[in-house]
DNA sequence: AAGTATGCGTTATGAAATAACATAACTGGA
DNA sequence: TCCAGTTATGTTATTTCATAACGCATACTT
């Protein structure tokens, strides 16, 4: 899937200049609030992720780590990763081993995402998860964190093909 | 998570004998209604699969392919894990890079999981994803599947933490 | 200042999945 | 029944994804 695409636009444009240092700036404060640090490494991987049209792949990240064109280890990038999951700034889609900035305001322990088989545009929406909470609490489960991933084809995508 | 959990009882405990033969018999019929092939090392993996308590990783399935202890070629288990995935036969669980046969009757491109973090127990539910559905269909997207990945702790685990 | 916790750099390894190509087995016509 | 087309398998090798383990550095906390 989203192989040779041609349908060049994309749902969420990287973030370039002001937009992004905003972007950072806000996590940052954010960060100072629970008295998180955003480490270099930390900060590094999340302008990364903020720059991207798309998900990225870990070894993505790692190749595109350094200024100058160094890569990072695999478990700089993977901690960072790690951290920025854990405070919502990012989230993981699974089906791909892929990784995108969070674009919904609050963070809960929840991400839902349309992904486009065509173009690989991965889409977070606000999901109400109330029916699948009402069939765990049916169940007994004590639920923490729900993902969902649909797939299918995005508007431009569906267009065309 | 699902390391050292003692609790033993397993939401799903896998099936033997005539049950397993029964669940085999009922998928080469489906098979034969649709002109599908349920070839040896597809009705292999889907018994392993059946006979299993918990979601098993592919390298587990690989390890206990052959009845003498022989393992498997990995394409060997992968090819069947696509074909029983793609008759609905068996699920793969994302965030777990895990496969469990399906439990649930009709067949429809849909998957959800409650997954206890303690013990590692992954229940099959019916979900309802009119939610979901709405929210993709306002957004343009055609969708073709859904997953959705509910994690925390089932009831036996719940009870004693 | 000492102790503890957290994060980073580094090397190496482990785990998960697929590419590529050759061979074999079904399927449906002529 | 033979041939051609398709589908499935066997096999080797490789790629992709992720973490273990260790030592050092930095930051909180008493």
């Amino acid at each position: 899937m989203g192989l040779d695409c041609h349908h060049t636009e994309s749902a969420h444009p990287g973030l370039e200049g002001l937009a992004l240092a905003d972007a950072v700036a806000a996590a940052a404060t954010k960060c100072e609030r629970t008295r998180e640090r955003l480490t270099p490494p930390r900060r590094r991987v999340l302008e990364l992720l903020l720059e991207a049209d798309a998900p990225m792949k870990a070894y993505d990240l790692i190749a595109a780590y350094g200024q100058d064109g160094e890569p990072a280890k695999p478990p700089t990038v993977y901690r960072a990763l790690d951290f920025l999951e854990r405070l919502g700034f990012a989230h993981r889609i699974e089906s791909l081993n892929a990784y995108v900035p969070c674009r919904m305001e609050g963070t809960s322990h929840r991400a839902a995402f349309l992904i486009c088989e065509c173009c690989g545009a991965a889409q977070e929406f606000e999901p109400d998860f109330a029916p699948q909470f009402a069939a765990a609490e049916a169940a007994g489960y004590a639920v923490r964190t729900v993902t969902l991933e649909a797939r299918g084809l995005c508007p431009a995508c569906k267009v065309e093909s």
